[in-house]
DNA sequence: TGCGTATATTAAATAATAATAATTTTTTGG
DNA sequence: CCAAAAAATTATTATTATTTAATATACGCA
């Protein structure tokens, strides 16, 4: 049958659960600057200019999906990109988009 | 600053809608369906075994996002894949996996 | 014109997400 | 142990998405 022997419905939903992961705008921006470098929740907050527990709910959607990663390092507690799927389709629709991909 | 040359707000904003688009498992088995070769809404209710309104209602909002087009040929609509950033990604999440990518 | 098939739209009820504010936990340093 | 900083969790409310059912539109053909 067509297009189901790759995708089973549960492979379909964790698909699904992934891009509404990335489905927000502040995602995509948090998204855009651990892929330049780890940062820890507060300069995410700076960056950003959103409240700390914001930051944090949203850290927590990504985190949940294995999309993003944590390390305490001291007091403070660095997130980067987890996923590479991330990372690959961040350069197939940002990076390539800038040569007129 | 840190990943804000290139995305902007409206952008952003974009990326994320894309993205929603994506974030429901019958669209993408829709998707799925729809790059395999184009096809008619009705065909599309048989194969997802949906009933026809929630088929097409999925099909608007791919439509409102430009990830699909439609043909009228003769009595029917067949529906493709219009946005080329959908392959690419179906490429690279799918297609690739099979092999171990 | 009228009927049947194919598709789209609307409406109403429910469920999921988002935003904000308040609270709590964990860690460091005195 | 205590206070302050960093981060996470919870609660509440508002907004948005999904589901299901009902209705409407468009086309082809007798």
């Amino acid at each position: 049958m067509i297009g189901q022997d790759i995708l089973n419905e549960e492979k379909l939903e964790e698909l699904a659960e992934f891009f509404k992961a990335l489905s927000h705008p502040v995602r995509l921006r948090i998204i855009s600057i651990l892929i330049e470098g780890k940062q820890c929740v507060k300069n995410l907050g700076e960056l950003l200019n959103l409240s700390q527990p914001s930051v944090s709910q949203h850290l927590s959607i990504l985190r949940s999906r294995g999309i993003v990663g944590w390390k305490r390092e001291g007091s403070i507690i660095c997130y980067y990109i987890k996923d590479e799927r991330v990372k690959k389709i961040y350069n197939l629709l940002i990076k390539e988009e800038e040569n007129g991909g």
